[in-house]
DNA sequence: CCCGGCGCCTGAGGGC
DNA sequence: TGCCCTCAGGCGCCGG
């Protein structure tokens, strides 16, 4: 599940094969990816481009596109859940699920597959986002000064939702998913369950800083390869060694023993040691 | 404001 | 071996 970490080791696996490069083709298998312009539309406003920047925002992935006359079009894409975009050279077989091919002038393509399709593929002329809510409304990047103990705890304080479900938040800090978010909880030794209003100062400055050495650690471990996820090179992430709660339900907590547990918050598995969280 | 639940999707994995 | 059921979860949306 392509989270901040692993959307960032698309994007710098990524940015060396495509800057520079003009798109000079665009094939569409499932038009349903694409969205807010038609498949046709679409296609016509990526083929002829160059591709200036390859760019991430929280799980947004931005490519920078500029044009003969007209440019600072936007290409995203989120990859949400089973979404791979990887470059390849044209005669690698390709994958089932393959729904849209972009053709580089150096002959690669840019694939993007996706098993559940609950990934997306979208244009913004100008790079206005305001077509896109939830990337218009994206709160500050975890790894950044703008994300400091103080603007959390503002953030926090208030709230009477569980720490859980803040740090799924995607508005109050960009980029964490249900992975990250329970080994934050782990390191921070605050239980998923607690209302942020519960939290003391002390312990949502913990939890900023665990949020960005989690993520800092996982960035240089290319991300986590539970299941679908790869780079864009095609290659698998290797900190799901180092995961100590997530996917580790009746295993031993590795600081004091007590077996980890599993429970619903918000919708999502929620992984915790019910001993040394608190 | 907050919560739970559903829908989108397919494939893996468990039970029988 | 095979079938059916549940579950995985990012995110938007809806109703209570």
């Amino acid at each position: 599940m392509p989270e901040l970490p692993e959307v960032e080791a698309v994007r710098s696996s990524l940015e060396p094969l495509l800057c520079g490069q003009e798109i000079i083709k665009v094939m569409i298998y499932h038009a349903g990816v694409i969205s807010p312009l038609t498949a046709e539309a679409f296609a016509a406003a990526l083929a002829g481009k160059n591709i200036a920047a390859v760019r991430r925002r929280g799980k947004y992935l931005l490519f920078s596109l500029q044009g003969k006359d007209v440019s600072g079009d936007v290409l995203m894409v989120h990859l949400r859940m089973t979404g791979q975009l990887v470059c390849e050279a044209p005669d690698a077989p390709m994958k089932k699920h393959t729904h849209v091919v972009l053709t580089l002038e150096n002959g690669q393509e840019i694939r993007f597959t996706d098993v559940r399709r609950f990934g997306k593929m979208a244009v913004f002329p100008g790079g206005d986002f305001s077509r896109d809510p939830g990337l218009a409304a994206l709160g500050p990047e975890p790894l950044s000064e703008e994300f400091s103990p103080e603007y959390f705890y503002t953030k926090i304080n208030q709230k009477k939702v569980k720490i859980k479900a803040a740090l799924l938040d995607q508005e109050i800090v960009a980029g964490l998913g249900n992975i990250y978010a329970d080994e934050v909880l782990f390191v921070a030794k605050v239980l998923p369950t607690r209302l942020c209003c519960s939290l003391s100062r002390r312990e949502v400055d913990c939890l900023c800083q665990c949020i960005k050495n989690i993520l800092a650690e996982a960035v240089l471990h290319k991300g986590t390869t539970f299941r679908d996820y790869v780079d864009g090179e095609g290659k698998k992430g290797s900190h799901q060694d180092f995961l100590q709660v997530y996917q580790r339900e009746g295993v031993p907590c590795s600081r004091c023993g007590t077996i980890i547990q599993r429970v619903k918050i918000a919708g999502r598995s929620s992984h915790f040691c019910p001993h040394c969280q608190k």
